[in-house]
Parts: C-alpha cells; sequence; structure tokens
DNA sequence: CTTCAATGTTAATGTTTGGTTAATACATTA
DNA sequence: TAATGTATTAACCAAACATTAACATTGAAG
C-alpha cells in the first residue's frame, strides 16, 4: 500500500532557498515541484492539481500576489502561503485580500512552515463538506452544532448563534489554540474588511466571550494587531 | 417478501474498533464491509455499489477526505459520514506536536450513529421514490399517515391534514431533528420561491404548531434565515 | 510617561425575517 | 350556486440580526 504524497507547487526566485526550501518538504513526504519565476509557476499550476501553493511574493516580472490572483480565478480552493521578507503589514493585508490563507516571514523556522501547512491542509478538507457530521465541533464542554447554529452546554439550554457568531466560532473552532488572523476572518465572513466591519467583528467576539463564560477553561484571547486566538485549556 | 439489507463500505484503519463497529452494524441489519485503509476502500468502492460510505478521517496514507473525494468523483449520490471521533484539537495540532498518537479514542456514541445512518439512508429513498416508500411517520406520540392525510394522537380524534400541510409536515418529519431549509420547502412544496409563497408557509408553520401543541415535546424551532427544525424530545 | 491605535463593551438604530390572525380568493362538489 | 374546505394575500406586530456609535480600557512605541 503506497503513501499518496501531498502535491506542492513552490514558487520561488531565489534558486538557492528555492532548492533547499524543496529538498526539506521532499524529506518530509511531500512532492514538491519548484518553478523559479511567476510564469513558470502559472503554467506548472495549470498542469496539475496541487494541494498547496507557496508563493514568494517578490518575484521579478510577476509578483506572488498576482500569480495568486490567477490561481484563484482558476481554482477557488487550494490553499495558497505566501513567502515574505518583508513584515509590511500592508503585504499581509494585500495578500488576504487575494485569497491567501497564510503569511510566513523569512527568514523562517522550516518547523514552523511544516506546522503551518499540515494545519493548512486539515483545515482546508474540513471545508469540503459532502453529507458530514463535521459541522460540529467540540470546544472544551461546549459542543457546537455549526449547522443548526446552536452551542450546547452540559445541562444548559442550547444557546442559539446569529449566522456571524456561528461563523465566526466555526472559524476561531478550525483554528484552535491556533493564531485566526483579523483579515482572514473579516475577508472570508463580512467579505470586506475597513474600520467598521472590524468593529463589527469585536462586537462579535465580544457576544462569543459572554456565551463561553460557563466553561473557565475556554478563552478567546486577543493577539494585538494580529487576531484571535481560541485557547483551550486541557 | 424480505426487504434486502442496505449495504454499508466502512473504511477504519484502527482493526480493532473498526471489527467492533461491523458488528454491531450487522447487528443492525446492515450488510457491512470493512476495509482496513483508503486504498482498500477505494477498490471496494468500486467493484460493488453500496448504500453508504462511513469513513475515518484519520487514516495513514490516504486520509478520510481524500477517499472522499475520490468516491465522489464516481458517485455524486451516495452518502458520506465521516467518523471524527478525534477533536479538532487533536486533529490539527497533536499531529505536528511531539509525541505519538494517543489514540484516546473519545467514547463513541454508536446509538447516534446508528440514528444518523438511518435518517440519511430514510431521506434518501424518500427523494429517489417520492410516491410511495414512506407515508407513515411516528412524531413523538403522534402518528402521521400522509396517504389518507390523517394526524393521530392517542385518546383524540384524528386531525384530517389539507395537503398543503400534510406535505409540509411530512417534509419537517423527513428531517426530523435536522434543518429542512425553506427553499427546499418552498421548491418542493409549493413549486416557487417568492415572497408570497413564502409568507404562504409560515402561514402553513403556525397552523402545523396548533395541531402539534397536543406533545410538548414536539416542536418546530426556526433556524433564522435557514429553515424549520422539527425537534423531538427524548 | 505620553500618546495613539487597537480592542472591550454596551446600547441605540434600522432592517430583515418570522408569527399570527383575519380577510379574501379559489376550487370542489353537493 | 351555495356550501365547504383550502390556499393565498394582507396587515400588523414581535423577534432576530447586523451595524454603528459612543465611551472605556489596554497595549505598543517613542
Amino acid at each position: 500500500m503506497e503513501k499518496e504524497p501531498k502535491k506542492i507547487l513552490l514558487v520561488e526566485d531565489d534558486q538557492n532557498f528555492g532548492a533547499i526550501l524543496k529538498d526539506y518538504l521532499m524529506l518530509n513526504d511531500f512532492d514538491v515541484t519548484l518553478a523559479k519565476n511567476g510564469m513558470e509557476g502559472f503554467e506548472k499550476f495549470k498542469k496539475e492539481n496541487y494541494d498547496l501553493c507557496i508563493l514568494d511574493v517578490m518575484m521579478p516580472y510577476k509578483d506572488g500576489y498576482t500569480l495568486a490572483k490567477e490561481i484563484r480565478e482558476k481554482n477557488k480552493e487550494v490553499p495558497i502561503v505566501f513567502l515574505t521578507a518583508k513584515t509590511m503589514k500592508e503585504d499581509v493585508l494585500k495578500g488576504y485580500k487575494v485569497g491567501a490563507d497564510d503569511y510566513l516571514n523569512k527568514p523562517f523556522d522550516s518547523e514552523v512552515l511544516l506546522m503551518k501547512i499540515k494545519a493548512i491542509m486539515q483545515r482546508k478538507s474540513a471545508e469540503v463538506k459532502p453529507e458530514n457530521i463535521k459541522f460540529e465541533f467540540t470546544i472544551g464542554k461546549f459542543h457546537l452544532n455549526s449547522k443548526l447554529r446552536f452551542l450546547t452546554f452540559p445541562g444548559k439550554e442550547p444557546i442559539k448563534l446569529s449566522p456571524k457568531e456561528n461563523e465566526l466560532l466555526k472559524m476561531l473552532a478550525l483554528y484552535e489554540d491556533d493564531l485566526m488572523p483579523r483579515e482572514m476572518a473579516l475577508t472570508k465572513i463580512w467579505r470586506d474588511d475597513n474600520y467598521f466591519t472590524s468593529r463589527s467583528m469585536d462586537v462579535y467576539i465580544a457576544k462569543l466571550r459572554k456565551y463561553l463564560k460557563l466553561d473557565e477553561k475556554v478563552e478567546i484571547l486577543n493577539v494585538h494587531g494580529e487576531g484571535f486566538r481560541l485557547a483551550i485549556q486541557s
């Protein structure tokens, strides 16, 4: 019985760095295709089905954002991760707007990259939903049914959730114990990212916190300027 | 004439758990084929027509989501249920955290699984043959004969239902304890979905609620903006 | 330590959706 | 065509929601 390695498209113009990263990923049982620039990357993307794309933002001729947009036009599902040397906030924001799933600053810890890749793939597949029971999440002592939109706690009446409350809590649960970036939630749930939607989201965070008070081991923590983390003490 | 047992494909890598689950399902008159991994599961799927697939999400070499995708490519209809005994946290995070899998499979409620299986199959068969098959429903203490359009309650005169009342209650019963989407009821029963048919449906919901008051354990709950749920407390 | 930006929190607002009752329209058949 | 059962439309009110506003608090950077 053979393993089916996940296919990764890696687009990186720095040949040296690209080769090292490719080797590292292959050592970790991924099937990696390396492209040296945006053009080549898009050509390769069209020829094959990939499980993940890792794009350098800073590339000559066609940068990572442009490439990401083209990829998104062809495929709305495939996870995209950006690699960037910069830390600028605008870049991160721009990345999420063109449909990125995560962001990595160079130089980065390769362990972190691996962990992010695995987390992303897990999340993506959870979003594919046939006739499943994956509308259900366990959050500490709580149980979330995101299809019927209610949150139950042993010995209490189920709490009805509004659509926005539900989507937000679901997304936090998907990112459980990990950072759920603000911009990500805003672009995916509010479909817009401005001052007001951002404030609206804060209001919903407050509502969720109120519900979650029943279990003192469950908390929504803020990561200043970055996003939120659903923390669950075990 | 005996009815043919429904065929279930069960794909579960934990041999012990798989065997127990298989036995349990067979005791409940299902014809169960057990596969030990994704590969084997897909091979078996191609050779036979199954009424339902039950897939473990966490399997080595080919996980449940990947297998589900392959199955969907071959067959758009067959119901798929995921077994996700482990929590999200374990799925996503424990994967890359050190230490082997401390497989503390959460106590698995086989009763719940059985109920879901029955509900799914019932719904499927009702969709395939909308006419004859199923026209008797038990709703709490009530009994609905949707062919004769009677709703009976012990010690009471049978309630005669109008065609629309009947169809609506029948559809709610079909989706018992699950969401019956507004749109679905409107397009199937009213054959149109606009402001007025929607209001008409609300009127019928009110009528049904009045009938169902006799049993306080039976309720029609609204899921705002989505639809209704016939909830039955046990 | 000061200052600005980000976040926390509560309440007010405006809009959409649902609940209910009654009036009206439609259809069937006696 | 009158009687009856049924379905739709209307009208009005209540509940649920999302947003916006306003003000308090916290955090980060200089």
